[in-house]
DNA sequence: TTGTAGGCGTTATCAC
DNA sequence: GTGATAACGCCTACAA
């Protein structure tokens, strides 16, 4: 591979205006530039981006930390971030955290090892505590999906809350009044917080969770089949469920119909997340959209313009979502 | 940030001596390297990944081109790549190509001007003979999921016309004899191998494929539910439709039951690739499994074998698909 | 076993 | 505008 070097000398100038003609950051006379030009070509030369990255201290690489690469969810998330970046020519290193306390943080720090100009997380396992200290190190780094007061400034994030709200709602409006809840795991944030929007749309309704038509679910397939199981197993009566994603919710719509259970005649079922699957499930399922990919896309323009300084973007940080009407919601005759 | 020549002072060595004892490559004596071990972790020193990178032209990068990063296919690919990767300390630098030729080209150029060790592709646009001539360039890489003897040593694939047979096998063994088939873009080497097993099943029983009954899907849901309509549309009868992956199917399950027909009962479909929402598809789905999650892997490990020199790894190249029985396949009674 | 010194391919700060 | 020249942080012969 050619160096800037051997391209300085067929082009009788020196390297450092080579440079400066890569980097077109330094006035150069147009005659030189079309010399350097040439012998770049000539020589088929592309500059060298590690060597680049040591001499600026910029590595233009992004470190990319999602629970996992599969699943509906984090691709859409992903394809987000990864075309933003790629268009600014930037790379982007992905990683894993499982959710899991241990291997988010050693994402972390492999993250940084690469020295990444940026991190954009997606942790569910890390302590408010821990990302507060680890905005006080040198790698900036954006939050999806997770909203600390403390570091606000740094957070994409989605009113979790409200969604859970607006799919109780939706079911209170159809005349549902017996609503069971199969939640994600509670220590997560976004469970939590779509489970107190459940609380809250049934409070307007004079109405309180049965804590015996709570399920804890992992948020996915298998924690919606689990759930319905023993949500019917109570014996209780309930005309409708909410899942606290498309998953459990399509896990739970499968058991149903394993136990000869047809929804929504027999109850109403809605998701969350608008995962692309939901519009192919049987029935098709009601649910509330979560716009992932914008948001992917949003925390690539934060690091743009935060750490980049690619003014004039425009960055949104508070996300609403909302209600998608299909099959899976009748209203409730009882 | 710590240098090495910061920790060589406070270990009273030479600043070659510490970077021995970073690479553990040269035998150094155990008390000096405690004195330089002590050094670091009071300095709280890590070696610069790319000052490492420059000097010893390794980045301890591997670039991964994938077609899409969402969908049920690659994540499950990118999750054996990465798992494998991160534990032997390298990062991967993900991108698309979206199934276009200039932009899977770019893409490749992006990957090599990042200095990767090597590349990992799932390439579908460009040709075998651009393949061909990149073998001969300097970064080495493995091709997933598709099979050119030319350059059969860096292949990862799985025997898709097999796949396509067992498929078409499976509903001629259960008296099905009017079999649809709605193809993934012909233009794509799986497509078409897929397609070709079909054919031969068929043979082995004296049956050609019908024209009439054939239709050139995108891999989509769309695909599928577009598929299945036009088959319906003409009027011809078949009791059987194969479709060439799971999201085609999927898509032709809603489109039968929104025209009142239901599956299996009117005519049985099987699928192809056996992704993780196969199993929460009404009715479930019959399909062929593609394990692709360990192709990722085996890839991974191809690389770290032929390029990081880890010996004693072994890889397999050739993976053989099997059908998985669930319940969209009944008996024909004609 | 350890130290010295020359690179790796750029960028960036000076002068001129 | 352009050219020296010192970083950037580390690896690796070669010597000792």
């Amino acid at each position: 591979m050619a160096t800037i070097y051997e391209v300085s000398e067929l082009a009788g100038v020196s390297l450092a205006t080579v440079s400066r003609v890569i980097n077109n950051n330094t006035p150069v006379r147009e005659s030189t530039r079309k010399k350097v030009l040439a012998a770049m070509e000539q020589l088929g030369y592309r500059p060298n981006s590690i060597a680049q990255s040591l001499a600026s201290n910029r590595s233009n690489s992004i470190g990319i930390l999602v629970s996992e690469l599969h699943g509906p969810f984090y691709g859409e998330m992903l394809t987000g971030i990864e075309a933003e970046f790629r268009a600014a020519g930037k790379h982007v290193i992905i990683t894993a955290g499982h959710s899991d306390l241990a291997t988010e943080q050693e994402g972390i720090e492999f993250l940084k090892s690469r020295n990444c100009d940026a991190l954009i997380l997606h942790v569910e396992a890390v302590s408010d505590q821990y990302l507060i200290e680890l905005a006080a190190a040198e790698t900036p780094f954006v939050l999806l999906n997770r909203h600390i007061p403390a570091i606000a400034e740094r957070c994409i994030s989605l009113n979790n809350e409200l969604g859970g709200y607006l799919a109780t709602q939706h079911l209170l409006q159809q005349g549902h009044r017996q609503i069971a809840y199969i939640a994600g795991p509670m220590w997560k944030t976004d469970a939590k917080a779509r489970y107190q929007g459940h609380q809250r749309a049934l409070a307007e309704y004079q109405l309180q969770a049965n804590p015996k038509l709570f399920f804890e679910g992992d948020f996915r397939e298998t924690g919606g089949s689990d759930g319905l199981s023993a949500l019917l197993a109570t014996k209780l009566p309930f005309t409708a469920v909410v899942c606290a994603n498309d998953e459990m919710a399509s896990g739970a719509l499968t058991a149903a119909r394993e136990q000869g259970l047809a929804v929504p005649d027999h109850f109403s079922v809605v998701g969350f997340d608008n995962v692309n699957f939901a519009y192919y499930t049987y029935p098709k399922l009601s649910t509330i959209d979560y716009p992932i990919s914008a948001m992917g896309k949003m925390a690539a323009r934060w690091v743009l313009r935060e750490v980049y300084q690619c003014n004039n973007i425009k960055v949104q940080q508070l996300f609403e979502p909302h209600l998608i009407v299909r099959d899976s919601v009748v209203a409730s005759n009882l």
